[in-house]
DNA sequence: TAGATTGTTAATCGATTAACAATC
DNA sequence: TAGATTGTTAATCGATTAACAATC
């Protein structure tokens, strides 16, 4: 039985992703898991443990090779295999999304992009054309789609999540202000960003108190 | 001394504040920690213990007050207390931003939107003009500004946001990607789109796993 | 080989859950 | 009063950190 391995991991491998494409690209070749622990300012013993949950990519008195563990990493998040996705939502979020050219340089490519408003009918973003929501069946029948980002107004998110899980899709991006209730197969990631913005808002009036701490 | 209160259960507090106010708009009255545990899906006692952090909020017997408990939360929160925010980078995320009217419901009113593109000069997102970056620093001197959401490409992130902390303003709201390193004293909130990206591609591949726990 | 640094076990810390006395 | 449900203490679970033997 493989072991599980908890979110917390998870939620932290893509940043030691991102410190290894950068020591990467200033040409460092390896480094221990101490002078990582110091950039990133975490510790050493959680760099090596969370490491080794996925297999023993260092090596005794010579700490990690860069390029090797980011490539490691990558494969672990899926990065570099391709990922179909469509946005549905077309309005400034969606198209945020869709422009983000970085997304694509890890294999997430947006294939479509959908809305109800029929003046967008003809428009298109970084020429992915806007397609009204009665095209989503057949498109989604006739390519093969990994993740819907939904970036609509909260009041149509749940009805169209449905329709979009009874079409086959089974990974979402919810950027709508609701908690999805979908069928266990289904894996969804929440962007809420006014919970976020209430976090920092306690934080402001906390400050004092947060700051004292260290 | 006043105990210090996690991030993780500042995390969940803005969650509670959204089922509360559901509750509150279909017109229920009381709740008891159960209750409102089987709808949230977490545990009764976990309720309990998060609210006891800031007061006894509920009654023996009868449960909590809807209203009264998320008219507290939202003053745990710092809701309601109006947080002046700019905005600087107006592409599609900072314009989405903008646009996100329910921001301004909760107290946090976007007065100011900056850019270096000159083609964006005269242009406007819902009444709030587009402003160059030289005028920055004189709109700051002129105005509270309590929050900056920092949407522009990350190569300019560290610059403008030290500028940003060296006129004054405390609390950052952090949309590119890269850690900012500022002085104690300044709170940063990160929403980092494409770690949850990865993440959600993480539970693609690991999909049948996770719902093997279960 | 000696020194460095990992992989991994053990210890600690913190967060979550369970239990129940207090009390409305 | 009896029943319900909180507030809070105690128990458990999981995550983080420390320590060190293994080994390159």
């Amino acid at each position: 039985m493989e072991k599980e391995i908890s979110q917390a991991v998870i939620r932290r491998m893509p940043r030691y992703y991102r410190y290894l494409g950068e020591l990467l690209d200033d040409g460092v070749e390896r480094i221990s898991s101490n002078d990582l622990s110091a950039r990133m300012r975490v510790t050493a013993s959680q760099i090596r443990q969370d490491l080794n949950n996925f297999g023993g990519f260092g090596q005794q008195g010579y700490g990690y090779n860069v390029k090797y563990l980011y490539d490691e990493i990558g494969n672990i998040l899926g990065i570099n295999q391709r990922h179909n996705m469509i946005v549905v939502g077309a309005g400034n979020l969606g198209q945020a999304l869709a422009n983000y050219v970085n997304f694509e340089k890890r294999g997430f490519v947006i294939i479509g992009l959908f809305d109800v408003n029929p003046n967008l009918k003809k428009s298109s973003v970084r020429g992915i054309k806007v397609r009204m929501m009665n095209e989503l069946e057949s498109f989604v029948k006739e390519q093969r789609v990994d993740i819907a980002a939904l970036t609509m107004p909260k009041e149509h998110a749940k009805r169209i999540a449905n329709i979009l899980v009874d079409l086959g899709i089974h990974a979402i991006w919810n950027f709508a202000h609701l908690d999805l209730e979908l069928p266990e197969h289904v894996v969804v990631e929440n962007v809420h960003l006014s919970e976020s913005l209430m976090q920092l808002s306690y934080n402001i009036a906390n400050q004092k108190k947060l700051t004292d701490k260290k």
